[in-house]
DNA sequence: TACTAGGTAGACAGACCTGTTTACTTATGT
DNA sequence: ACATAAGTAAACAGGTCTGTCTACCTAGTA
């Protein structure tokens, strides 16, 4: 991607994040990233099209970050689920958590419809597909279990500023796993 | 309440639900509800005193939407904590989810400090606490596990479309109470 | 009858929004 | 030296947003 569009597409993330998606204007994200509105209109068709490509680079960021835990797990021959938690408790606790980037999407573009919708459900069914590969015997239903677990920790350190529930839902996944 | 105040509010609680906060605009809460903007300002002194008092209704609404399962639930002889998942299934399967409220405000209303933020905190601790004193014994750590199951369960019901979340939680939670 | 409470319609201000367009500037590679 | 690609600044169009205000309209009641 050229730097500009890669630039624009950082700064609208960090914006977005911190203010919501109607909330956060064009003119702020050009006033931050300090990119002219012609150059963010021949990257992009339009806002929109600006919020999927922040979120598509979400989407890879946060299956990225997992995979690398999962990875590290795998190295010192630990369970590659649990150390999906460990993602999650480390950015929950960073100071660049402001919920998830999807689920709140989801919020403000209601039409089930919408592209933003879209691929909103996508990355938490890819999540989910992640965690199910990763069991010892593929089970859809115990994915989904954990898949749920960490969407309550989410929610859990969003809404009441629970900065530890990734390792409280980690707990709980332990009793389903053994 | 007085009437024009009440259908306000129930009107703008379903369009807040429908497209979210910063994409319903007055003119069309007030269209929907066929109640002139004079009106409204003299109920509300703006916007966000009207999203406060959707949302405190809200929260008045869910508590007694559980509070009734659960006493329904101690008339069978059955788990008031369970039945608190029924609630939900209910919902879930009804017309009338959008998400939840708080959640879908605190998506929107990133600032902590913001009143929208608070009630919605202040909502999801409402729902921990009661599902304390329905604990045999009273034990924060499993009424938050308990309460991180039905934040799961909501998240997974709307970015995800699966209905049956909340029936998903309830057996995990069997799982906690025993 | 006349006052009062509550409501209506609609114009208006002032700000902010997305998106387009024009004319100018820089940098790079041949 | 010159073409091309990429970027800039700024004005502009056409909406939409919240919130205020004026003038008028009922229905009930003292």
């Amino acid at each position: 991607m050229q730097p500009r569009k890669q630039h624009l597409v950082d700064t609208a993330l960090l914006l977005f994040n911190q203010h919501g998606y109607h909330a956060t204007g064009i003119d702020l994200i050009l006033a931050e990233s300090k990119v002219s509105k012609a150059t963010l209109y021949k990257h992009f068709r339009s806002k929109d099209e600006l919020i999927l490509a922040v979120l598509q680079q979400r989407h890879t960021q946060v299956l990225e970050m997992i995979q690398t835990n999962i990875d590290d797990a795998h190295d010192k021959g630990e369970s590659g689920v649990l150390a999906i938690f460990d993602t999650f408790d480390h950015w929950f606790n960073s100071d660049n958590f402001f919920g998830c980037n999807f689920i709140n999407a989801t919020a403000e573009y209601t039409n089930v419809l919408d592209p933003i919708n879209k691929i909103s459900l996508e990355h938490k069914q890819a999540i989910v597909d992640l965690i199910n590969n990763e069991l010892t015997i593929k089970d859809d239903m115990k994915a989904n279990q954990i898949g749920l677990l960490i969407e309550g920790a989410i929610v859990m350190a969003h809404t009441r500023g629970i900065k530890h529930s990734a390792l409280i839902a980690k707990e709980m996944a332990k009793h389903l796993i053994h």
